[in-house]
DNA sequence: CCGGGTTACTTACACGAGTAACCAAGAAGG
DNA sequence: CCTTCTTGGTTACTCGTGTAAGTAACCCGG
């Protein structure tokens, strides 16, 4: 049908409808206290301005302004946890009570330079990254010279120039080889997601679970596995080879998938491995065995929301407490 | 710290800096063929954006330009089960490939009428709706009025002036009801999550299973259920009473769920319930029993990528197939 | 020495909105 | 009558970018 893109509806349309200048319908819509405007007057821009349905044009005001009220989350849908997805659509909610469009944006870029050019091309008032990696010191550059005013970010340790919440994922993996190793475990297995984007989660967990075994007699060996029924029964088949004790299975997705082929295989668990998951998922405690897991406790999304918006005006923000993983214990290790 | 905003960089400033007009730095850095530059001021110029770290303003840009490269998909994430968060990842990188940017927006509006405001305050140059309601008749005028050129979403029938996957919830609900029936059951009941954001994709499950009760001797019961535990415990223990005989869970994380409380309860499925998801995720056919469960085969993202751009570009697209609910068939019902 | 063509670059304006500075008219005060 | 203040509005400039139109310099044929 295509009709004609009837050219945009301006300011300069509800002044002339309105028979006033467009200085005086700015000063209406957003009730300038600073310009007196007459109730006749301000009636009459409001009433054209609803017939035309007049919507402003946000470029043009953040042009004109400086700086807009966007904040930006770089992340991948697909990556984010049941217990993520549901943090951000909070903090969707906490900002807009400050007056902030929030926006995700999951572009994969081969070159993370490309990616933060990318976010600074909307100059956005912030940019919170919820994975450590994407905000390193080359990206922190381009967005500050962008003059994005707030920078922050899910990271294992303070960034320069970046309001962190430490998160540190190699602490999980510490905690669930420690206690693989404290119930009696030996041979460890980590379980790799080869699902692009996950890996900067993975890798460090990886990390934190050979430093454990670097102190102990156990041994850590990586195990990649797909998020599919194929790769998981392969895993599982194949797996008296492995000769595992011992499982920390990256989180409880991965987890239950792996109990499932597991039980299919007569593997029998936590008798023959142990399980570990992360997350702490609603199903966790429903599996069977139920599952033992790592609970990450993240600061409220209105706290977090609070500390980007005085990040925004002031430029400081006091610190948030740093992501605790806590190990929750129940029958599968 | 908050270094002082050092102004960001425009290209007059690396005009300056490289001793040439600003429009010949527009002409570098877009590679307009309409003009010729010589190969020494090209390389000064891409010296000087390099060395300050030139960034362009999109808002400017789009003013200018009476348009941007934004594609606006408004969804709350944590709506999306593991099918379509996949799916929206690789839309991004699809349109990507075409030059445009996709940004997800969660917001919770009260009014839908605020949202389309707040969506057309951007002036994207799409906006994918996932959910059927979302775009209704008010918010595709307020959309087009602003200029937006292309509108696409997935819904039960097509909207006027807007580009549809068709999309029938309903028949998903007919789909189960049917299969349920088949199998003997009489007494249905629809897991309605209470969880916000789902009610527009359950309730027209919950009508189609209606309507096949109307012309059969079955009877449909609407069952509340929020995703926890309690939640679900809850109404395992109180089964008995309601007296059903098969269930249609909402989707396949809601019957996983239902599963393991209903075994705990001492439910035995499919013996004493049938039981059908929604999704076929990966965990669906590991349950146990295993989860007869509603496959949605989704068109490409790669497809809608296309048709997206061609909307976009002509005002016209080739027609996108429907969305098509296929029952796959396991053990619990 | 002049008209015509190229090449390489610049000047000037437009996009839509916000706002400082200005201005006309009427009221109040001497 | 002349000043000063208040009220209610307007004019003019700005943000950063893209691009049409203009121009200065140079070469060439006649």
């Amino acid at each position: 049908m295509a009709r004609k893109a009837a050219a945009a509806v301006t300011s300069a349309d509800v002044a002339r409808l309105a028979g006033v200048s467009r200085a005086t319908v700015s000063f209406v819509l957003n009730n300038t206290q600073a310009h007196r405007v007459s109730e006749a007057t301000r009636a009459k821009v409001l009433a054209a301005a609803d017939t035309l349905g007049y919507v402003p044009h946000a470029a043009a005001r953040s042009l004109r302004a400086g700086r807009n009220n966007l904040v930006l989350i770089p992340a991948a849908v697909s990556a984010m946890g049941r217990l993520v997805s549901g943090w951000t659509d909070d903090l969707h909610t906490e900002l807009e009570r400050y007056g902030y469009t929030a926006v995700l944006h999951a572009g994969r870029f081969s070159d993370p330079g490309t990616a933060a050019r990318a976010w600074a091309e909307l100059r956005p008032g912030a940019v919170l990254a919820l994975d450590g990696t994407s905000l390193d010191g080359a990206a922190v550059n381009v967005l500050r010279r962008a003059g994005v005013r707030a920078l922050m970010a899910l990271a294992p340790q303070p960034v320069e120039g970046v309001c962190t919440v430490v998160f540190d994922d190699r602490r999980v993996g510490v905690l669930a080889a420690e206690h693989l190793v404290a119930q009696g475990r030996r041979r460890i297995g980590v379980v790799m997601p080869r699902e692009r984007g996950l890996a900067a989660f993975a890798e460090p967990r990886l990390a934190g679970a050979r430093s454990v075994a670097a102190r102990t007699t156990a041994t850590v060996a990586r195990v990649d596995m797909e998020y599919t029924h194929a790769s998981a029964a392969e895993l599982a088949n194949g797996w008296a080879e492995r000769g595992l004790d011992g499982v920390f299975a990256y989180n409880d997705e991965y987890a239950a998938l792996l109990l499932a082929v597991l039980r299919d295989a007569g593997v029998g668990v936590p008798g023959d491995v142990a399980v570990v998951g992360c997350d702490d998922l609603v199903t966790a405690a429903l599996q069977r065995p139920a599952l033992t897991t790592i609970r990450l406790e993240v600061p409220s999304a209105a706290r977090v929301a609070a500390a980007l918006h005085d990040l925004i005006e002031t430029g400081t923000a006091a610190p948030l407490p740093a992501v605790e993983p806590v190990l929750v214990r129940r029958e599968s290790a």
